[in-house]
DNA sequence: GCCGCCATCTTGTCAATGTCAAGATAGGGT
DNA sequence: ACCCTATCTTGACATTGACAAGATGGCGGC
């Protein structure tokens, strides 16, 4: 789901493979862990390359926002036929691409308002509010429903992310999120009388 | 809640000042948007003076989180004799005091087998272990059952932080907090038979 | 009352960083 | 063949985190 661009001029794909260095550098220590003087290192460039194609270190952390918005909003996308597995899309998006997560939801980091970014987010957020309508007891309480379904796998993924779970140690993140999601949803559904169908 | 300290030599307490200067900055953009000179400057004291208190910027960081732990321990133990409240306290801790809780959970940030961050930490995670326990369908769901309120109240309280979530504009978090763990968890006292006694 | 101790804070320094400005390079259109 | 322009390099500057060495001043021992 990257984006493609041109071969450029001297290095090849200099944009794309500084997007990916930064990722792999977000991942080893964190969103703010590395200087973009290192990024030019890993990829052969000099120092002030990176700067051409994204302005400055906030334009490089845009550009990563940007890609896993897209990414993200086409996981939930994918998953959209079946209410329970947007919920796992959510959480399994933050865990199998840690670093455009740990980007996306830190706004002081990129600007927020660059097109691309609200396009991404915007998709995504229509995916959690037309997924979870479907758990709402009744239309008055969509709003809410969607929150606390965006809530509950927020935070799973949040917690998992910065390993405050004693489970982080051991289990499969995707099993312990169906089971907590279905112990949840499940509830909400036939508690409330949620109007939705089961799904499956 | 802060420690106290005694008064220091030449500036009175710096090593306080050095916090709440921390804190302010921290409030003003972001865990990573200031440094230890600035912090110093805020202060009226050399560039060098805080690595005089806290080693390096992660020894700031880790006393910020300490205290944060302390704090949040504190507060959650003032609910505990109402499980609703637990999680309305977990949340009003979240933003009423957000430097502290943005750094909390960045464990990247500062160095989280710290002997008074570890104590802390296990204080507060105690209070959600034996307040959720009231909810659990049963024992074998206890520990799903302590994830799940955990994930729905962190991730409440983080994408309020972020911004990402559209009520942030106008509501108030904590009436909407609680609206939201009223949903939810009643659902799952009453929708899967929790054992716990209704709350009030 | 005086003195030495030592925690506290200052000064000086260094490599590394983000950012800007100016120059070099090379591919593509004409 | 030639120039244009995006791409990248080189050089520079203020700022930063960290370290080392020196200055300051309150407190305990005498």
């Amino acid at each position: 789901m990257r984006q493609i661009s041109q071969p450029s001029y001297h290095h090849g794909n200099l944009r794309r493979a500084i997007v990916d260095a930064a990722l792999q550098a977000i991942a080893e220590s964190g969103p703010a862990g590395w200087s973009l003087r290192e990024l030019a290192r890993r990829a052969g460039v000099s120092h002030a390359a990176p700067a051409h194609h994204f302005g400055d270190k906030q334009g490089l952390l845009t550009a990563v926002a940007a890609e896993g918005f897209a990414m993200f909003a086409d996981a939930l996308e994918a998953a959209a036929d079946d209410v329970w597995e947007v919920g796992v899309a959510y959480i399994r998006f933050g865990i199998d691409h840690r670093p455009y997560f740990e980007v996306m939801f830190r706004p002081e980091l990129y600007r927020t308002d660059d097109p691309s970014v609200r396009t991404g987010r915007e998709r995504a957020a229509g995916m959690l509010v037309t997924s979870t309508r479907w758990l709402s007891p009744g239309p008055e309480h969509d709003r809410m429903t969607t929150m606390a379904a965006w809530s509950l796998v927020h935070g799973f993924t949040s917690l998992w992310l910065s390993g405050a779970l004693p489970e982080s140690a051991d289990g499969d993140p995707e099993a312990l999120a169906r089971s907590m999601i279905r112990l949840v949803l499940g509830a909400m559904r036939t508690g409330s009388g949620g109007r939705g169908l089961a799904p499956g």
